[in-house]
DNA sequence: CGCGGCCTTGACAATCGTCAAAACATGTGG
DNA sequence: CCACATGTTTTGACGATTGTCAAGGCCGCG
């Protein structure tokens, strides 16, 4: 029931080369990742790993996207993290997983057994260098998500979501600055809600209320077309664009 | 009106030696941190760092505590960090602050200036591992906070917070597993409020309710006991109590 | 004593969650 | 092709939690 086992690709070749923990490699450097590499692919709803678990290998999203989510024991779950083409999964130095990793499209991923990943990064600075890198752009997007989480309201967190997404959407598919976007929601309602904290109820009525006004169009269920930006950011309620616009 | 200079103190004297961001130095990179390293004093109350500030030196947290928030153009303001002794301030290869660093109480830190620490952090691969390894950790306690502020009501949002100050608190001063402690709270309601994303009326209420529920007892407004702190993790909701008992 | 912070408490309102029903899409098997 | 089952989304009615506004208490300090 795998999705098919993926070849060996050239990290040459790689669409995330520049932006994974790999981005700062030397050839020499690369090589030697590509010596112990390996892909593995998931199908849309797969588990990857389940919190607690023993992670035995660490790695880079290539395609897809996945979800971090911690879960309390009477079931209410917040979604923690996005994980999308480039980013990094798994701690180096721990053996356990902390989240829940799952994957909610079909996804592929370059792994390296997390022993002679930590080996080899111990050797090459510029793995350790990206790595810190990656990790602080986390932490600041985490910190980003508390503001949203602790302090706006459930239409501001609803537009902060969409605003997420287009950001991202713009960066893979640059187009220049431009006022409008249509783009495709990569999630349920239940997922939206599980990041936002909210129901997915409130989730289904604020997207409601943000097409009554005018803010969002839909085409079926899950893409999205905005008229204009600006005001979707407003309706965030960011103090700016975050440099969407220029 | 500032607190008095603090004289120079030798490396291996220091308080948070072994937790902060020099914990792995060996002492000949002990000795080029010396080197370019200065302290300085904060008095209760004072800014450290403005949001979008030009950020000339990044350091350790000696002895104090900060907070570190972000607010909205409407005023609404989340706090996103606290900054105990041992924890790193500032982002090395970015040069705006992205939060407010404020002292909450009398606080000392050891500073260097950015440039040079870069330039050491370059050479010494025991710097970047060590704060790679506490970026890790903030970011976790970033996520776990996300679960706090997105799904948990009043109540255990107050006993999450608890919990977490008496885990400090016993981090620092050991006395084996207890049931029951006594602590101070180093946070004024609004600060709390802040940090779990209420109100400080929301925030005084549940610390009544809690009281009047024998959850806890206070002594003045600020010295909180724990008669049975088993009690206070299940009323936090953890599933677990984070081997707090052992 | 009186002032200013900080905290508590109350009354009321607004937002959001809960429960329930129904619309809609998608896939399976007859 | 239809019937049916399943999963997702929308919408409504109602209730609970939390926020807002307001008043008053406690405490340290000039």
């Amino acid at each position: 029931m795998n999705a098919p086992t993926i070849s060996h690709i050239s990290c040459a070749d790689c669409p995330i080369r520049h932006r994974a923990v790999c981005a700062r490699c030397e050839s020499d450097e690369l090589e030697a990742l590509d010596a112990i590499k390996y892909y593995r692919s998931y199908e849309a709803g797969q588990p990857i790993i389940w919190s607690g678990d023993v992670m035995n290998f660490v790695g880079s999203v290539v395609s897809g996207i996945a979800t971090l989510t911690q879960t309390m024991e009477d079931g209410r779950t917040q979604m923690v993290g996005l994980l999308l083409p480039s980013d990094f999964v798994g701690r180096p130095g721990r053996d356990g997983a902390a989240y829940n990793v799952v994957a909610t499209t079909d996804m592929v991923m370059c792994c390296f057994r997390k022993k002679p990943f930590e080996e080899l990064m111990a050797q090459t600075p510029h793995i350790a260098h990206r790595l810190l890198e990656m990790t602080l752009d986390e932490l600041d997007a985490a910190r980003e998500w508390m503001l949203v989480l602790g302090r706006k309201t459930a239409r501001e967190k609803i537009a902060s979501l969409l605003t997420i997404i287009a950001r991202r959407d713009a960066s893979l598919t640059p187009r220049g600055a431009v006022n409008s976007m249509t783009f495709d929601l990569p999630l349920t309602r239940e997922a939206m809600a599980d990041y936002l904290g909210l129901t997915l109820e409130t989730v289904s009525r604020q997207m409601s209320a943000l097409k009554r006004d005018g803010v969002i169009s839909l085409e079926g269920k899950r893409r999205v077309s905005v008229p204009d930006m600006g005001r979707l950011f407003e309706e965030a309620g960011d103090d700016s664009d975050g440099g969407f616009m220029s």
